[in-house]
RNA sequence: GGGCGAUUAGCGCAGCGGUAGCGCAGCAGCUUUACACGCUGUGGGUCGGGGGUUCGAAUCCCUCAUCGCCCACCA
């Protein structure tokens, strides 16, 4: 027999059967195949990503599922691709070759060049999240690897937009749409991120004209801005129409400081005349409420910044190429030089930043492109009313939320990095299509947000709109498992693009994880350093370590505090598994046969029933998605009932060449289908130990050859079974109790002041007979020298003496004895046995207790009582018998 | 301003109407022939506060507080 390492190598194992996976091909999904289907899509990382913990945690729940599935004999696809992610992206790219030195701006290089660098950087680094997911160990179909730009996914994306363009859903308009000037594209709303800022509420004066135009002398309005700098764009100031104060005023002009222009002072809804003096600025080229004022009264456009954030010529002389913030200090400064500023007050309030670039966004005025959605009635329906699920449900309410004020969606990019718009102009002319309608048309410049890409993605990967094997075997997909964060971004528009498009849902069910956060509850993030890299704790832990350790602390639905002792738990627990199998391959002895009923002993019947309840157990908590729970009975079956009792007491019928072979047989019986229950949470480990002990033998060659990915995946006990082998409640507390005898004495040891190592002799006076493998057990359990059944026994005083439920157990002590010290015990012991029949007879001598109680309550409190109470007798005795 | 979630032992969580549990950490003792990435034992909580319903509440209802998310055009 080859010697087997004492600690688990994770590093040559988890290579090794990851490219035997790969080799037999046992990730591959067959539309063909009549076994019913299981379907999941990934959720694309960024195609130059690296890998992080929300990514370990996300796939390693999709890894489970699919290789849950697979031992549940569905066919499983799990497809796998990578998202081409625009301004990331191109941001990235753009950086690195300012960082280079070899431009300053994307400009330079002009469309074409620049769109070359970044396939050069896509085929770069474009495969390093994938290797890092394989690293994890993914079982995707590699290959149906997808990417939202190949040549046959963009076409999708651009049918798609042509079809929602003829059916009149895609417009193209003039709006004031969220614009990210760092770079200088615009936005969709849910792409802007409120933040709190504290800064200042500027109030300034505006001088009332006359008819004629001219500042009346010590007349003024008073408004308040948080933004001083678009007062140089300001078309009027508004008041609400029934706000007494300011009736007077509607109609009449004030001259707008800096800019001495004469603007109206209008009356609108909008204005709320309880907060500040009651008057607004009204800036309709940069305030998305001033903009809607502006359209009702026919207000002027004033554009005073620019696409690049920097003041307009419109601006005026002074402030034009000004960057915004500047402008804004400049303008406060000339006010307030004029007299005209009163006070600037903190304030705090929330502004809209670009979660790409984050900078402050401009509301900006532009010609984009949008889409009215379709399909939203069936969407919302469909969530409603559960055809699809949510789990948690509770985001179905935010999702629902969002589905109920929904809004256009600004689908239109000024990127290079995209899918270019199909539309072409030439003169007046407008036609949307995907090739060039020929000479002298050009196509529009925009490129489509990257979810208008995405939306399409569980479909889109399986070869729609052709009427694949693919897509009429796996669509709709099973499971999806997702970030709460993109909620809007990608599930609600999935479900829109899968009805619009499939006529039926994308996915059955979604399940949302938390998000990672470190032990004091912050997010992950590269500027506190608190964001480990997961690539580094595979190679010192091992992938299993650390998807165990994710998955012990991730409850459904609520956040993951990460801490690395996860990881080093989880690879502690992967080397109790390892020795576990190695204490069994140290045991030489082939794999035997059936288990033989008649040779079972009681530890077998326990561990056989332990083994039945994890099963039944862990297939509940995987139906809904707790991962965590799973997680923890599977430790509680390997560690806390397998190792710590069975192992430990079977070591006495290992010991008996009558019941040696039938036990081998039982723990293989066991570890088999441990093994198998654990093998979608840490695969690497589990398919080493799966071969290594020759269990694949116990199963036909199929598909991909022989491997545990294709064991089935256990059933709990069934009742002929159970009773075949004499399996019931009375078996398991049997053990139970004799396993109380154990930890009892063991404590007796302890106040005995025998040392752990020590052997010695205990006597043993039973209430229930014992067999001989039993008291051998016992033995064990306890490293005693000896243990003595003597139904008669009289201890002498000062016994160490232990009650349990089957029997009386002594630990006579050869010399000294530490009465003292047992006398102690005995009272602190007699203390809490009292406390609990005070609590008892309390409750019973309620008369509205017994009156009103259900009879069984009243019974088992009673039974309580009794049981306590026989326990003290037994103990005063005992302690009365030291003195 | 609306909505959602959390609040149980030092930390992370389970329990969701009938004796407060698990893991880790802590403490004490152990090279017991699978494992020190281990073994054994053990201390520790008036279940965020206050009210209510009930014979009985961590569990149901109301209310307050703290923390965290999401949504909303108060300049």
């Amino acid at each position: 027999m080859p010697e087997i390492p004492k600690a688990y190598e994770p590093r040559a194992v988890e290579e090794k059967w990851y490219r035997f996976w790969l080799d037999s091909k046992c990730f591959a999904a067959d539309p063909q195949s009549a076994k019913p289907a299981y379907s999941i899509v990934i959720p694309p990382p960024n195609v130059t990503g690296v890998l992080t913990l929300g990514h370990v945690l996300n796939n390693t729940i999709q890894d489970i599922l699919a290789r849950l599935a697979r031992m549940k004999g569905f066919e499983t696809l799990w497809l796998p691709g990578t998202d081409h992610a625009g301004i990331a992206t191109q941001t990235v790219v753009e950086k690195s070759l300012r960082k280079q030195g070899v431009i300053k701006h994307r400009d330079e290089l002009g469309r074409d060049k620049f769109l070359e660098k970044v396939w050069e950087w896509k085929e770069k680094h474009g495969g390093i999240i994938i290797e890092q997911l394989k690293r994890l160990g993914a079982s995707c179909d590699w290959e149906r690897e997808r990417f939202t730009m190949d040549p046959e996914y963009s076409r999708c994306v651009q049918n798609v937009f042509i079809d929602l363009y003829h059916k009149g859903l895609i417009y193209r308009g003039k709006r004031m749409v969220n614009w990210d000037p760092s770079a200088r594209t615009a936005l969709s709303d849910e792409e802007v991120e409120m933040v709190e800022e504290r800064g200042k509420l500027w109030h300034f004066k505006y001088p009332l004209a006359d008819d004629a135009g001219r500042a009346v002398p010590g007349e003024f309005v008073m408004v308040a801005t948080t933004r001083p700098e678009t007062m140089l764009g300001d078309e009027a100031v508004a008041v609400h129409p029934s706000d007494p104060r300011y009736a007077n005023l509607i109609g009449r002009r004030v001259l707008l400081p800096l800019r001495d222009k004469l603007i109206p002072i209008i009356a609108d809804e909008l204005v709320d005349p309880k907060f500040g003096t009651g008057c607004v600025k009204v800036t309709p080229a940069h305030d998305p409420a001033d903009y809607e004022m502006g359209m009702r009264h026919q207000l002027p456009m004033t554009v005073v910044i620019a696409a690049d954030g920097r003041m307009s010529a419109e601006a005026g002389e002074e402030f034009a190429r000004l960057d915004r913030m500047e402008a804004r200090k400049a303008v406060v400064e000339k006010l307030e030089a004029l007299g005209l500023m009163t006070k600037a007050e903190d304030y705090t309030h929330r502004v809209g930043y670009s979660q790409r670039s984050n900078v402050p966004i401009e509301p900006y005025l532009s010609s984009q492109w949008f889409l009215k959605y379709p399909a939203v009635e069936k969407s919302t329906h469909a969530v409603a009313h559960g055809e699809i699920r949510f789990h948690p449900e509770r985001w179905s309410k935010t999702y629902l939320h969002w589905m109920g004020n929904i809004k256009d969606w600004c689908i239109s990019r000024q990127l290079w990095w995209g899918h270019r718009i199909p539309i072409w102009r030439r003169d007046d002319e407008e036609k949307c299509q995907i090739e060039s309608p020929g000479e002298g048309w050009t196509q529009d410049s925009d490129v489509l947000d990257t979810w208008f890409s995405s939306w399409l993605w569980p479909f889109a990967t399986m070869g729609w709109p052709q009427e694949t094997s693919a897509l009429k075997k796996f669509y709709p997909t099973t499971d999806l498992v997702t970030g709460p964060d993109i909620i809007f971004f990608w599930v609600a528009r999935m479900i829109m693009a899968g009805y619009e498009y499939m006529g039926e849902k994308p996915f059955q069910n979604v399940y949302f994880t938390g998000i990672i956060r470190d032990k004091q509850g912050r997010k992950m993030s590269k500027s506190l350093g608190n964001s480990p890299d997961p690539l580094d704790l595979i190679n010192q832990y091992g992938a299993d370590a650390l998807r165990f350790g994710v998955m012990r602390s991730a409850p459904l639905g609520q956040d993951v505090l990460y801490d690395e002792q996860q990881v080093e738990l989880g690879r502690n627990f992967c080397n109790k598994l390892w020795n576990a199998c190695r204490f069994r391959q140290m045991q030489a002895g082939e794999v035997e046969g059936e288990i033989d009923p008649a040779k079972l002993n009681a530890d077998d019947k326990w561990i056989l029933l332990k083994l039945h309840a994890a099963i039944t157990e862990l297939t509940e908590a995987l139906d809904h998605y707790k991962f965590n729970e799973a997680a923890q009975i599977l430790h509680r079956l390997l560690w806390g009932e397998f190792c710590d009792w069975y192992l430990e007491a079977a070591k006495a019928a290992l010991a008996d060449p009558a019941a040696r072979d039938n036990t081998l047989a039982v723990i293989d019986f066991v570890l088999s289908n441990t093994l198998r229950l654990f093998h979608p949470f840490i695969p690497f480990i589990t398919e080493e130990l799966w071969q290594g002990m020759g269990f694949n033998a116990e199963l036909p060659a199929g598909q991909g050859g022989q491997t545990i990915m294709y064991a089935h995946w256990p059933k709990p006990l069934d009742e002929d079974f159970r009773a075949h082998y004499g399996l019931n409640d009375a078996a398991a507390k049997f053990v139970d109790m004799r396993n109380e005898l154990v930890t009892q004495g063991r404590n007796l040891r302890r106040v005995g002041g025998i040392q752990s190592g020590k052997k010695v002799k205990f006597i043993f006076a039973p209430r229930t007979a014992l067999s001989a493998h039993d008291l051998e057990a016992v033995k064990i359990l306890l490293h005693a020298e000896s243990i003595e059944a003597q139904p008669d026994y009289q201890a002498p005083k000062g016994t160490p003496t232990a009650h349990c439920e089957m029997g009386d157990l002594y630990l006579p002590l050869e010399g000294v004895a530490d009465v003292g010290a047992e006398k102690e015990r005995l009272t602190k012991e007699l203390a809490k046995v009292q406390a609990e029949i005070d609590k008892a007879q309390q409750k019973l001598n309620n008369p509205s207790f017994s009156q009103k109680a259900p009879p069984a309550v009243l019974a088992e409190h009673q039974q309580r009582l009794a049981d306590w109470q026989a326990k003290h007798a037994q103990l005063a005795a005992t302690l009365a018998g030291l003195a």
